[in-house]
RNA sequence: GCGGAGGGCCGGAUGGCCGCGGGUGGGGCGUGUCCCUCCCGAGGAAAGUCCGGACUCCAUGAAGCAACGGUGCCGGGUAACGCCCGGGCAGGGAAACCUGACGGAAAGCGCCACAGAAAUGAAACCGCCCGGUCUGUCAAAGGUUCGCCUUUGGCAAAACUAGGGUAAGGAUGAAACGGUGGGGUAAGAGCCCACCGCGCCCUUGGCAACAGGGGUGGCACGGCAAGCCCCACCUGGAGCAAUGCCAAAUAGGACCCCCGCGCGGGCCUGUGUCGGCCCUGGUCGAUACCGCCGCUAGGCGCGCUUCAGCCGAGAGGGGUCGGGUUGGCAGCUCGAGCCACGCAGCAAUGUGUGGCCUAGAUGAAUGGUCAUCGACGGGGGCAACCCCAGAACAGAAUCCGGCUUACAGGCCCUCCGCGCAU
């Protein structure tokens, strides 16, 4: 299973561009798994709102393609080496488990995409304040 | 105590709250989901993907040859290795110890820059020595016009030299057809001698690499094989996105080319035709077709050949275009496994007994946060101490054995040298 490729970027110079790492919610029915590149992209194409830490995209869904509320991260190479890559998205994830269950949207798509330094340096619940910023601001 | 060498180990700790992946057991019902309980859940390098294997397919096995590639002192270990252990040799260090692409240069080709007289056929050149010519001088003999002249022999030095000897010396260089010393000679030279080096032979020790000793040769063998090469040994390719199964969707692919469509073989429950016999249909025979069986041509291996095996008259080979390539399960973690003790061995390692089960994800779990303690670090203070900050390199993806690379800091053992004390 081949990882989505990082989102391309003007200083992308490097030939063998690492695969991104994301992580996907299995939380009881109310939140999904993205799980296609298709959806990834799609939301890449709709609403996002960038913050210190993080950048949120969110997608309204068309009436019957799916259910609840669908949520997937993104942490490319950019953000560093796997270790830093896989902390970030856990940060993510657990700032999404907070604030998601209770702010998002049913039918929405949500996809968080981490940051160089700040999604792991920033403190706790600064981080979560940031992603409710950004909801309020998508949902507009 | 200080400095150094070798080896092994560890890789922040405890707890609360909230979560994630897998599994055991139990329960609820909407029968494939939910809930509860308990258990397990990243590394020494999980990394680089550089070697060696297991496993799977290509492709059914074996033998031989060839090609490509690899390895290269000897012995041992191992499933195997380019790894590990022990030994030898060479180089480095005062020592502990470290380092080593370490087979062959009398099979052949090639190269040896610069410098240098010359870079491997050994000779040319400079130089050295002898001889010759010429000059001077001394002695003897002879002649004499008493000034000298001639001849012979000796000595000396300069110049010239179309002759001979020589390889000791010649500023270089990584390397110059052995080194040092002595004898010898016209000058020299393994020409001769001693020691060292080298080659060959014998012998002792060792499984061997090799080492010791003795004799002998008279020096004959320059370096580079990390340029080609020779020799010995090993070696098919692709990889878990391998591969197998299930389900769904789509196609139920189309077209073309090559080779072949053979046997007076056999069987028959079939069908048709012909003929004989009994007579409205049976029976017997012949023949054609279908079917089955057999034989053969032929076909089936990454390069080739052979043998075996399999397929076989439709099986095989090839090309072009089009479609599809999603989900689930298996592979998937019990294995050259881990721990303890004993035995064999210098060791690598082997073996016996007992115990243990220790991640299995797939947009990919193994975490978030808080509190306490905290190595190294920064600041202040004479000091006790106080304040700040708060952990290196780094994240499994089929699994093992190695190698290499990255790494804060700490612990343990052994050894070498120096200093102090006894």
């Amino acid at each position: 299973m081949t990882p989505p490729e990082a989102p391309k970027t003007g200083s992308s110079s490097q030939g063998n561009r690492p695969p991104a790492v994301s992580v996907c919610l299995h939380t009881s029915g109310q939140m999904q798994v993205l799980a296609k590149r298709a959806d990834f992209l799609k939301a890449a194409r709709a609403r996002k709102q960038g913050t210190s830490s993080m950048l949120v995209q969110a997608r309204k869904r068309p009436e019957g393609e799916a259910d609840g509320i669908r949520i997937g991260f993104t942490c490319s190479k950019k953000v560093g080496n796997a270790v830093a890559r896989n902390r970030a998205k856990r940060r993510l994830r657990e700032a999404a488990r907070a604030v998601l269950l209770a702010q998002g949207k049913p039918g929405w798509d949500y996809v968080v995409i981490g940051k160089k330094t700040d999604t792991i340096a920033r403190p706790f619940p600064l981080l979560v304040s940031d992603l409710e910023y950004a909801l309020r601001k998508l949902h507009k």
